[in-house]
Order: C-alpha cells, then sequence, then structure tokens
DNA sequence: CTTATAGGTTCCTTTTTAGAACTAACAAAA
DNA sequence: TTTTGTTAGTTCTAAAAAGGAACCTATAAG
C-alpha cells in the first residue's frame, strides 16, 4: 500500500497519517509550534533537504494545516503559518513530546519545559474523558463501530 | 539527515519519531490498541510487505514498546504485545484518531467510537494541564529550556 | 556590475519500500 | 510416508523516495 491509497482507508489514524504521518512532516510541525515560519529556518534546524522540505510544506498547505502568508512584497517573500487545523495537531506533537520526555530523555530530563500560561505552571499534558474529565488510559477505552458505519466490511476492529 | 541520526538530537520529540516516527510503526501501533498481535493479522490488515512489517516489529520489541510472548510451543509461535511503554502511547494514537475525525472524516463521521468504560460515555480525548487540569491549546503554552540545558548550544526554542 | 538573500527547482546517487517467491518447524490429512 | 497447511519469518529484484549538491529567479545593497 502506498501513501496515496492510505487516506482512502475508513479509519481516521490511517486518513491522518496519509498526511503528517512521516517524521519530517513531523518535525516541521514541532518547529512550527516552536514559532519557526521560514524556509530556510526549517532546512537549518532540522538538516532537512530542501527538495523533501519543499514538497512537505506544500502538502501541509494543500490540507490547510499551513497557509502561506507574504511578510514582504518585492521580492514577494512568504512565511508558513499554523491554520486552526494546524494548531489543532498541538495535541499530536504534546503527547509526542510528553512520551518521549518520559521515555527517551538521558540524565538531563526533558530538553524543554512547558509553561501553562493561564495557570502559570510547568505542565506536561494529560489526556482526559470529555464527558467525566477524568484522566484515560489504553485499558479505560473500549472501541465501537460509528452508527453510520455498522454493516460496513471496511471498518473492523 | 538520517533516521539513526535523529535520536541523538536533543529533543523528545526527535527522539521519539526515530522511534515511532514513520507510517507504519504508526499504523501498527493503531492495530496493537485494536488488539491485534500476530503477525500475519497486521500483514493483512494493513497491506504492508511482510519485510517492512518484520523490521518495524523487531524495532518496536528493540525499544520495549511491543514485547513478544509465546503464546504455543512445539512449533514456538510468539505474539507481540503492547508493553507498559508501548501503552504509554496510547494518548498519541488517540490525538492522532480525534485530529482525523474532526479534520479527515467524511459524512458518516468517526469510523470508531470510544466508551469510556468508567462513565459508561461515548467520548473523545481532551488535552489538559497537569496542574490546573484546564483545556490546553496551542496558545496557552510557552516552551522554556529545561534547567539542566541551560548554555548548551544544542537545545534552542 | 558583482554579491547577497530567500525560496525554491533540477539532477544524480543512495536508501528504503513494494511485491513476489522462498524457508523453517512443525501438525494434520491422505 | 508423502502431501498439504499454518505461522512467522527471510531473500530477491524493481520501483519509489530521500540525500546531497548545484542551479535558478527576483530583487536589494554596495
Amino acid at each position: 500500500m502506498r501513501w496515496d491509497e492510505l487516506n482512502q482507508q475508513s479509519c481516521s489514524v490511517a486518513r491522518t497519517l496519509a498526511v503528517i504521518g512521516d517524521r519530517w512532516t513531523l518535525m516541521i510541525l514541532r518547529d512550527c509550534f516552536l514559532g519557526v515560519r521560514r524556509f530556510d529556518v526549517f532546512e537549518q534546524r532540522l538538516g532537512i533537504t530542501r527538495h523533501v522540505l519543499s514538497n512537505r510544506l506544500r502538502k501541509l498547505v494543500e490540507y490547510d494545516i499551513l497557509k502561506k502568508v507574504a511578510y514582504q512584497q518585492r521580492p514577494l517573500r512568504e512565511e508558513y503559518r499554523l491554520t486552526e487545523c494546524g494548531l489543532d495537531l498541538h495535541s499530536v506533537v504534546l503527547a509526542l513530546v510528553s512520551w518521549g520526555d518520559k521515555y527517551m530523555a538521558d540524565e538531563r530530563g526533558a530538553p524543554l519545559l512547558h509553561r501553562h500560561k493561564a495557570c502559570g505552571h510547568i505542565m506536561h499534558p494529560v489526556t482526559v474523558c470529555s464527558k467525566c474529565a477524568e484522566p484515560i488510559t489504553a485499558r479505560d477505552i473500549e472501541v465501537e463501530i460509528g452508527p453510520k458505519w455498522i454493516g460496513n466490511d471496511e471498518v473492523s476492529i
């Protein structure tokens, strides 16, 4: 199965990964959340080739995760900014950071800390239930087929 | 930069992506959270080649995200199960699902629903602050360098 | 008139993935 | 006892993607 076939699957993970599921795209998004917006800054920080960077940025714009915004005319220069849709990927990046901080850190601990502006504390993300607000782990969840998908062979648990 | 160089970076996202940051690994993990444990089931469900599946499973075992457990002797047959470390990736997969349900779904809505066993409701994951329990968005967070990393050129915002 | 800058594209080489066939270690059936 | 089937792989070649370096375009500054 190739990338372009993946987003035809009836699975939200597959469709999401068809857009953002490679290391470079996720690294670019990490940098976006750290405030990076320009082509050459991405290139230098990531050590990505210009060719691949160009392709990934194009795809992110195509899927409305980033948008190009002119910051100068003559010569026209554009930078890449997260859209609302892109900002919503923050929970994905935060979940990756949090896991990495816990399992991949060395003795110096997490390289970057996250401060919650509203409460002022250094925090780590906690995933909770939207209904009862209790923290969720893998064992707390049961999965079932969506009502409009019942009887559809494509989707299975 | 190649995969193996990525996990030497002083960034938890980079180190995490060096292990799980490709679409197949994340698709395998999705299936693990749906209860899949055996080689041929992964192969059929994912449409992945046996070669790549074999490599990815090996890597996941190497990093203690999955473990091989014998379910039969003579001939020895082993299956792959999530470790505690692997179970902690649930928040990553859940964040991917949730974003996909919101932005990549068609008119039928989310293919799979998540029921929180404890409260009994269909839920979606919400990321909250570990200190004040308020929901977090990208704009609510400020990033700063970890105390043991200050003065270290490797890490930068 | 040359050099610098930002944001790319093009070209060729190396690495990774796809797809199919083959293997090992047994069990069950003919 | 030979054949067939099952599970979990490995090996091979071709196609696709990524790496790495050079080139391009529009403009400003010196």
